[in-house]
DNA sequence: TGGCGGCCTGTTAACGTCAACAGGTACAGT
DNA sequence: ACTGTACCTGTTGACGTTAACAGGCCGCCA
């Protein structure tokens, strides 16, 4: 299945190129390619004449034709799901400026939806782009059975273990517990959780170790509110909870269910964090300038950007296929969401 | 499976050529290359042949090698600053997904910081890059005096003319008359307004139009606001206004900053929408869940990411530089966030 | 004097692909 | 039989770059 070839058209003048320079200059081709890579062993008088005639026919390098030869793209692609999320976003800012510093491209592949089926499209697109290696963006749960082409360098992003790729991530477990521990400091009873989506591995880290804080400490353990990330779902499971008595502290998964909670509990009378406290997860923008502000976790998505690709170009230029597990310690935010329950007369 | 390359190559090995498929298929390398693009006039069993070897050596075409002869990348740049952005986000993503599903890649180029000689580095990195056409995604007043390479395709978004390239945007000028008018129609005596950056040409343009909506209108224009974009200017602006009395009516330039002024509205004790209406602008995901539900002007950022592809592919397969304007319609999505005002008695 | 090691530059041959051309074969129409 | 046309396949060369090699020059040391 080929895509329909559009090909046929002329050939178009890219511009100039290395012989072009070389003949301007006086110099061999080779002379202007050293010039171009700063190797060592250039005259100065020689390239200067070689600069000068870089500049006045403007010349750049092909990268194809560089690739071709050397066999290495300088560039990583980058295969994301779902761009507009808060993590995937901030993560892949602080992965493309990460890559720009260090002279490597960003090649964007976008898994279109979320079936398995778009997920190994995605990966078989992956042998046929230009890159020296992959960064994962995607909820692993989605991965299971799908081959990454091997021999190419991996790195997984936001997700946890199993895979025998070097893993960079915020550590959920940890802010979980972090945010559990403050509602229960501040002396509520036990905390109830409104999960995110099961297929996620972030989702399902944050849950286990907000069921193990609340078993440590030997509380009971409400169910959990199943949700998916979205505004509307922490709508819904808000709705559920505010007629509850029993309910004094909620963690969300994330700080945008968050926002729907706070809305269904104003909706139905009652005060965060008077009656009910609320603590989120993400810390983003906005999180500071909810009614009232969100207590939440703060995840440091440029850490998680930086230390993939770094990671990432390690494993490259090595050659050698890495397995370590690299985690960034979130922190609690404390705002105004939260605060000891108000003794209801036991 | 070890490639006899007694050459002690430090070029990786990147995998199987067309070559390698063409010794096992016991055909020659441009019956290979005629079955990898589809082309007509190869026999169905040779092609099976080859088509099976492709399968046994996983072969997959060396884009490099492909660029470099035929000229074209099959890759689109893409200029953005502050990813993190709501509008830049989802134009992204849309992007990406037409690209993706028109064959060509993403390159993403990441503008580092907002200063003039960023922009210009990124414009610099790109005549290197490996892209037959840029789309621009930066807010275009940071773009003055910088120039493209020139016989490089480029479409702008989100941002506007002036400048002699297609350009592909949501309709700013009729959004924020949508909404001015919204108000109006309501009842309101004027409206306010809270400014994006100065910057910003869509945030000019907002601001703009809404003055002349209550010009047309015969209203009083009050003091516009400054802002930028993010929730903490919402609340100031917020804080700024909430004593004010006459205040009924608030247009903001985008939904994050009516989520800063509503909370600063909450805090000072003012209803909206029974004491002040709110109107935002750009729908984002969590709008509809602000408190109240935040009336708002739709932007189809899709829509825009199609256009600007589509207008790019164009511009790349015919090799003429075309200049025209494609406004896509926003339109106003009406929730709790707006009323009539409450006659004070006059 | 010869030899050696740092400098500087040029020549050659690929990297993998595909356009252009150059054959072929088969079968129809004349 | 001859020509034309549609079909199928192989050979050649070039895209722009750089690794590997092959010199050249110069000065220094033995």
């Amino acid at each position: 299945m080929a895509t329909d070839s559009t090909a046929g058209a002329p050939v178009p003048r890219r511009g100039a190129s290395q012989a072009d320079v070389a003949r301007i200059a006086g110099v061999s081709g080779q002379t202007v390619s050293r010039v171009a890579n700063g190797a060592r062993y250039v005259d100065a008088a020689t390239r200067e004449r070689v600069l000068s005639a870089m500049r006045e026919v403007g010349y750049r390098p092909n990268r194809a034709a560089r690739a071709l030869r050397s066999g290495r793209f300088q560039s990583i692609g980058v295969i994301a799901f779902e761009l507009s999320s808060v993590g995937t976003t901030h993560t892949l800012d602080a992965i493309a400026a990460a890559a720009t510093q260090t002279g490597y491209a960003i090649n964007l592949l976008p898994v279109l939806d979320a079936t398995q089926d778009a997920v190994r499209a995605a990966f078989d697109q992956l042998g046929e782009q230009a890159v020296d290696g992959i960064i994962i963006l995607v909820e692993t749960h989605r991965l299971d059975g799908v081959a990454v082409p091997e021999g190419l360098p991996v790195v997984v992003v936001d997700s946890s273990a199993e895979y025998d790729y070097p893993i960079v991530d915020n550590d959920q477990a940890l802010g979980a517990r972090l945010a559990t521990e403050h509602l229960l400091d501040l002396g509520h009873e036990t905390v109830w959780h409104v999960a995110g989506p099961e297929l996620s591995y972030s989702a399902r880290r944050r849950w286990t170790s907000w069921q193990q804080t609340l078993e440590a400490h030997g509380r009971p353990v409400p169910p959990v509110l199943p949700g998916d990330w979205s505004t509307g779902a922490g709508y819904e499971a808000g709705l559920r909870l505010a007629d509850n008595e029993e309910v004094t502290a909620v963690f969300t998964a994330n700080d945008q269910m968050a926002l729907g909670l706070l809305r269904a509990l104003h909706e139905r009378g009652r005060r965060v964090p008077d009656d009910v406290s609320v603590v989120g997860f993400d810390d983003m923008e906005e999180a500071a300038y909810f009614w009232p502000p969100l207590t939440t976790v703060h995840q440091s998505f440029d850490e998680v950007g930086r230390g993939a690709v770094d990671a990432l170009i390690r494993e490259i230029q090595s050659g050698e296929h890495e397995h370590q597990e690299a985690l960034v310690r979130p922190r609690l935010v404390v705002r105004a969401s939260t605060a000891p329950p108000r003794r209801t007369t036991a």
